[in-house]
DNA sequence: GTTTACATACATCCACGCATGTATAAATGA
DNA sequence: TCATTTATACATGCGTGGATGTATGTAAAC
């Protein structure tokens, strides 16, 4: 073969890594050879190493892939929302609608689904790989931080005394969601991830002191607008 | 060399399992060799075939060395540990002493850290290592019951109306707890996970209704009997 | 004498990295 | 506008090392 035009190229990348993904996903990355990827995206190995330096930056694109929308969707979506009712949108109530929206997509997108197990299943985090652990414990952090923020100014606002310090209870807080999406990944028919997601983040919040806000109160039936 | 004693068999067993152990937390699973193992464990490959059909077995043997005592006491332990002051330990307090005693041991015992790190973090679930897995689920469902249980069996002691099923609540406080353990796991000097612990415990079950009991309370400093 | 608890040796396979080949798209110049 | 050049987007081939599994040797315990 030879030389093909722009778009072409980025077919064939983009077919790479859709066949890094479902490699990954059903034998672990380790196990997978860059001739496997290459053979199910109709390529060759030459393809693959043109693209990508090594295996390592394959995964790093893969994972960047998903996560660089998700991550844009928590800092600044969460903002930028439009909001027609109130101009001042509490700051739990934004945390709220992000954590919603992020098992939304963890449920109904495919293709997070895929690189969430990946990256929390079927992958070692050693040596070259531990730039893509710093970057999950960057973001991570930013996340907690985020949230503690949120929670220290709500609760100044509510003129509630917190039980305990903002910062450990933001640390509660992800380790909730970020375990209820691990467990369900691990075994996706066990239980409604948005659904006892919503219920568990109001448990939390309600035990923080936190009243709760009726638009995220679980109901049995889908509510009108949504 | 030449046939050792049962003993001498049993200790050189052990020195694999160790060495293993330490080799997967720095390398990862898949890029240690059984020769890296045995070298390390003053051993050969011949010795590793001996005592392991292979490396998934081996893996195997290195996980039940320390989750064996952990699920006994999650399961006997629990129930018959010694009380003078009731008979009838309510439900709820064994399960917040098992789990207080369960993010303790994972804090002062370093083997139990350093697996717990190895199966969290550095292998890839896939074909051999299904069994584990499942094994993994299945642990992981008869705490999520037994949680279920005494929740249910406390809230109607106490009169109390759940805000949700208590298999959701269960389900719920589970991952709390694990999404605690692996996000402490990936950075250990991010907090305390023993306060957090005990402290994000205490949150979720005052969220879903149940005043908090004394002994668990989180204080400044050590209590007398501690 | 037999089995145990390994060590040693052998054969096979495969993944990786790199070097090199090559046809074509795209840039360049007239 | 067209011919020429150059860079692109791969494919192919080679060398190498390392991991696995198995077969066999062997000395001491039982």
């Amino acid at each position: 073969m030879a030389r093909r035009t722009k778009e072409d190229a980025l077919a064939t990348r983009n077919k790479l890594l859709d066949s890094a993904e479902y490699l990954f996903q059903s034998q672990g990355v380790s196990r997978t050879s860059l001739q496997d990827i290459a053979r199910r995206a109709g390529a060759t190995r030459g393809a693959v190493y043109w693209h990508f330096t090594d295996k390592a930056a394959l995964f790093n694109a893969m994972i960047e892939r998903v996560t660089l929308p998700l991550e844009a969707a928590f800092s600044d979506d969460a903002d930028l929302r439009p909001n027609s009712s109130s101009v001042d949108v509490d700051a739990l109530l934004k945390i709220r609608r992000a954590t919603v929206e992020a098992l939304r997509q963890i449920v109904n997108d495919a293709q997070t689904r895929r690189v969430f197990e990946v990256a929390t299943q079927k992958v070692e985090y050693v040596d070259e790989l531990h730039t893509v652990r710093l970057r999950h414990l960057a973001i991570r952090q930013s996340f907690v931080s985020r949230f503690e923020q949120s929670i220290e100014s709500a609760a100044k606002r509510d003129g509630l005394l917190l039980p305990m310090p903002a910062a450990l209870a933001a640390r509660g807080f992800h380790a909730l969601i970020d375990g209820l999406i691990q467990n369900w990944l691990l075994d996706q028919t066990a239980f409604d991830l948005l659904d006892v997601g919503q219920r568990a983040m109001n448990i939390y919040l309600k035990g923080l002191g936190f009243s709760i806000t009726p638009e995220y109160e679980t109901q049995p039936g889908p509510r009108p607008g949504w």
